[in-house]
DNA sequence: CCCCCATGTCAACGCTTGTTGACTTAGACC
DNA sequence: GGTCTAAGTCAACAAGCGTTGACATGGGGG
């Protein structure tokens, strides 16, 4: 293993750069470490060198690459939420797929879980609710509300955001998921809840 | 008005023990401010000395009366969490009072937003999530559960409280209250997903 | 080959905040 | 009225954490 040169090595002719001693991916390490810290636990409980130690650096990197806390845990914020899927959704399974993913094993689709941990912990905190607004408006409300389409999509993208996000702080609160067919009640009237928003004609 | 002897020296006699500088009525400043500080910010922004101040008590107060941030944090909780009014809850009535309370005005029934205010900042902060499972359980879902009655109420009782927490985050993060139609929407949707999980006759 | 800038390291400062113990004072009891 | 305990005050400590600037180093361009 120690005889073979690493990556960098090898490519680096092919770059027009060859980055010496890697800036970018540093930057990013550092961002995605942080991306889980804040998620996980919420912009107070997240301290630098936590993220800093995952991401395998110094905490000071953290000022040269961000500038600090706030700057990276807006990085952070906007990166999670980057062009979301929001137009690939089918709206024949939607519903329902949705409501089975919001029932149980946080292990599906854990990215897209993450995300919302992530903004919940970001909203509950007074320190970054503010930097939240513009987020939630323009990359969750607003793509949502657009989807639902319609009459009054404001009012029932809310009620959708609301349902959504509350089903994620149930499963945050209480870690153990449901189970058997008190499981299939619970996705069937989730379910339920999204479709009628959804369906509804005008 | 300096004239008049306060109440303490009025009333005295006619107590057993007139209590010398009011330690219970201490005890109860600290724990009224606490449960403010805690719902409004949160168990890591809420500071002790904010607590000590707003209570017009020393921070070594706190020390002395209970212990410690933590186990204040566990008074107010279980103190604001108290026997509820579920039962009080009149079935005809409840879909629509409820869905009107979350969609709008905080100042309507200050009380109960504030208690489940604290109850959202406390479940998304890591270090007091696990203190509140059990508290959930038996004083919110529990009752809940059991008002719904019927069967599969685990189910639902999880249903309602997902959304019932949903509506209070989604105010929270966006603190103008809807309006005009949109919130007549917004109410008469909710309350159709209240009503259909307590209707339900089996 | 040498210099210079970007990258990374290190240690320390300063602030916030929970906690603690010593000191002061009020008031009930004898 | 004196005394002793409970109630309250004060200042300081200690730990955690974000931040900062001085210093080391590697590598590409002259």
């Amino acid at each position: 293993m120690h005889i073979l040169m690493n990556d960098t090595d090898i490519i680096a002719p092919l770059r027009p750069t060859p980055r010496k001693r890697d800036s970018d991916a540093t930057r990013t390490a550092i961002l995605e470490a942080a991306k889980t810290h804040f998620a996980g636990l919420g912009y107070d409980s997240a301290i630098l060198r936590g993220i800093a130690g995952d991401a395998g650096v110094d905490v000071a990197l953290v000022k040269r690459y961000f500038g600090g806390k706030e700057a990276l845990f807006l990085e952070a914020l906007k990166s999670s939420f980057g062009p979301d899927s929001a137009k690939e959704w089918d709206r024949a399974t939607f519903a329902f797929d949705t409501a089975t993913m919001l029932a149980g094993s946080p292990h599906r689709n854990v990215e897209r879980t993450q995300r919302f941990q992530f903004l919940l912990r970001a909203a509950t905190s007074p320190t970054t609710a503010p930097l939240l607004n513009l987020l939630v408006q323009g990359r969750f409300l607003g793509p949502i509300r657009q989807w639902l389409g319609g009459a009054e999509s404001e009012a029932r993208a809310r009620v959708f955001a609301a349902v959504y996000i509350g089903c994620l702080v149930e499963r945050l609160v209480r870690g153990e998921a449901l189970a058997g067919r008190e499981r299939d009640i619970f996705i069937q009237r989730v379910a339920a809840i999204f479709a009628s928003l959804i369906a509804e004609p005008d």
